[in-house]
RNA sequence: GGUCCCGUGGUAGAGUGGCUAUACAGAGCUCUGCAAAAGCUUGUACAUCGGUUCGAAUCCGGUCGGGACCUCCA
């Protein structure tokens, strides 16, 4: 029923759980030093909508877990004493530097669950959302076990991942083959500061760096203090909270290399284990007008720049489900608008189906999906197919709304492939707040109307429009809504 | 340098070796005193040049164009 696109294999697989009760999910989730841009949203979003398949389409119940890395350059970076990125709603900072990232990581993380928030991503649907300096401890008792079994090594204060040791007894590049002999002149590679012995090792620890958070770490009988590197947190936290191997593990393309890959050889290494994931499933990037979004270009935005641009959040959803997953995505504000129109008609069909069915509240309706939309969702997340599905659907049914039982049951089918998209609401019609002054334009109008004063009829539609109203004329009377 | 991806109608965007989505915009119609809303109808697109094939936009190759990754950007 299920199939998704693994990077593990480079093909689409069929999806069975490796345990029908529970299907685990583990998603790299946002680094808290910044609000959320578009990129982030559409990583969000993508993962949302596949544990909602798994969920409303596969039938299984998920645990879902993302984490937030709460500790890394960036972070004690813009945490530090002096940082213009720190802003005056996290109070004052003190000598503390731990203390200050913890604030300061503290605002952006509160600030990511809103925003997943208001685009239409349910806390209720988290297992758990762990902070990575919460799992230190699991974290050097990996990087311990991963020494101990000979894949790691201390040099100067800091611990390294050895590739090349581990490259002889388990399979390096399995999600992405690298071609250490070719590295690019000029990429740039960090080796300076620290000193391992090969370049393609990576640091499981980083020794500590003059004022930076760091914690005390024993290894063979001596402490290194410092602070966990990138890719640990994500093998430990996804070792303990949900046991490997997990069903999918998802993220960014960019994540394929080195982070992931990274993951993957430590859990091989740490936990003695086969696989982290069965499968791994990364979202392509955006482009925004066409062009790769970044600062310098000007069309770098955050999920607030477009609400106070006026833009719906759950506009913003929509058009982010307009494109497959793997495909890059070319959000404009011209698709924008496209997917705002799209998604307030259907929303208005849901809430004539309602009064069709005389209902106020559908939110506990239970309804199929159409199969071939459940097909489209089933067949690696295929939303655009799903949508055209859905209205070839809603055209077929068009004329429902006479028939009470029969609105119902599109109800029901819009409400099941809502579970999935969620960008729509099932509770009534939200009544307008429509101003005396408006009121009495109106009543009038309908008077000069029913007495067949045309013109009469049209000065005042005239000015209810300069006003910002329109009024539409029905049988038995009218309807006033704000021109948007 | 290496590895890989993409190029579809005005826009966004699926799909597929033959039946050529869907949405938004546009046009026409129905309904309306006129409108609005809604519904209906409509648009033959798949970079380019070759090849394979009865048949290719879909497979293969070249070309052109765009893009990604190659140690911390979703």
């Amino acid at each position: 029923m299920l199939s998704f696109y693994n990077t593990l294999t480079k093909s689409v697989e069929p999806f069975e759980p490796l345990n029908a009760s529970c299907v685990k999910i583990y998603s790299c989730g946002p680094t808290v030093y910044d609000v959320a841009h578009m990129g982030n949203m559409r990583a969000f979003v993508f993962t949302d909508v596949l544990q909602r398949v798994v969920r409303e389409v596969g039938g299984y119940p998920v645990r879902w877990v993302m984490n937030i890395t709460d500790i890394d350059d960036k972070t004690i970076r813009d945490s530090s004493q002096g940082s213009e990125k720190w802003r005056s709603e996290m109070g004052e900072q003190s000598s503390d530097a731990k203390a200050n990232l913890r604030t300061f990581t503290l605002f952006f993380e509160s600030e990511f669950r809103r925003d997943l928030q208001v685009l239409g991503i349910s806390m209720e649907h988290f297992y758990q959302m762990p902070r990575a300096t919460e799992y230190i401890d699991d974290m050097q008792t990996l990087i311990r076990d991963i020494v101990d079994a000979g894949y790691g090594y201390a040099s100067e204060g800091s611990v390294y991942f050895n590739v090349a040791a581990y490259a002889k007894d388990y399979s390096y590049g399995r999600l992405f083959a690298i071609d250490a002999e070719n590295f690019r002149e000029g990429v740039r590679i960090d080796a300076d500061e620290y000193d391992r012995e090969s370049v393609s090792d990576f640091v499981l620890w980083k020794g500590r760096k003059d004022s930076e958070p760091y914690w005390d770490f024993e290894l063979d009988g001596e402490n290194i203090p410092g602070r966990p590197g990138w890719h640990i947190e994500c093998s430990a936290m996804s070792k303990h909270i949900l046991g490997l191997p997990i069903d999918i593990h998802t993220g960014g393309v960019d994540l394929r290399f080195p982070h992931h890959e990274d993951e993957l050889a430590q859990c091989c290494a740490g936990y003695h284990v086969d696989e982290q994931a069965r499968f791994w499933m990364h979202n392509e990037f955006l482009e925004i007008e066409g062009k790769k979004m970044s600062k310098s270009l000007g069309n770098f935005y955050t999920l607030r720049d477009l609400e106070k641009m006026g833009h719906n959040p759950l506009d913003i959803r929509f058009a982010l489900l307009a494109g497959h997953y793997r495909a890059v995505l070319n959000f404009t504000f011209d698709s924008l608008q496209a997917a705002s129109t799209a998604r307030t008609r259907v929303q208005n069909i849901i809430w004539d189906l309602l009064d069709a069915a005389g209902l106020d509240d559908a939110t506990g309706l239970t309804g199929a999906m159409p199969p071939d939309v459940a097909l489209a969702f089933g067949n690696d997340l295929n939303v655009p197919q799903a949508l055209a599905r859905m209205h070839e659907y809603l055209g077929a049914n068009a004329n429902v709304k006479s028939d009470p039982d029969a609105a119902r049951e599109v109800l029901g089918a819009l409400k099941a492939i809502n579970n999935v998209l969620a960008v729509w609401t099932f509770t009534k019609r939200p009544a307008v707040n429509i101003p005396d002054a408006i009121r009495t334009l109106a009543d009038q109008r309908w008077a000069a109307r029913s007495a067949k004063d045309w013109a009469d009829a049209d000065r005042l539609r005239t000015e209810l429009t300069n006003s910002g109203w329109t009024m539409k004329d029905g049988k038995d009377g009218y309807t006033l809504e704000p021109l948007s």
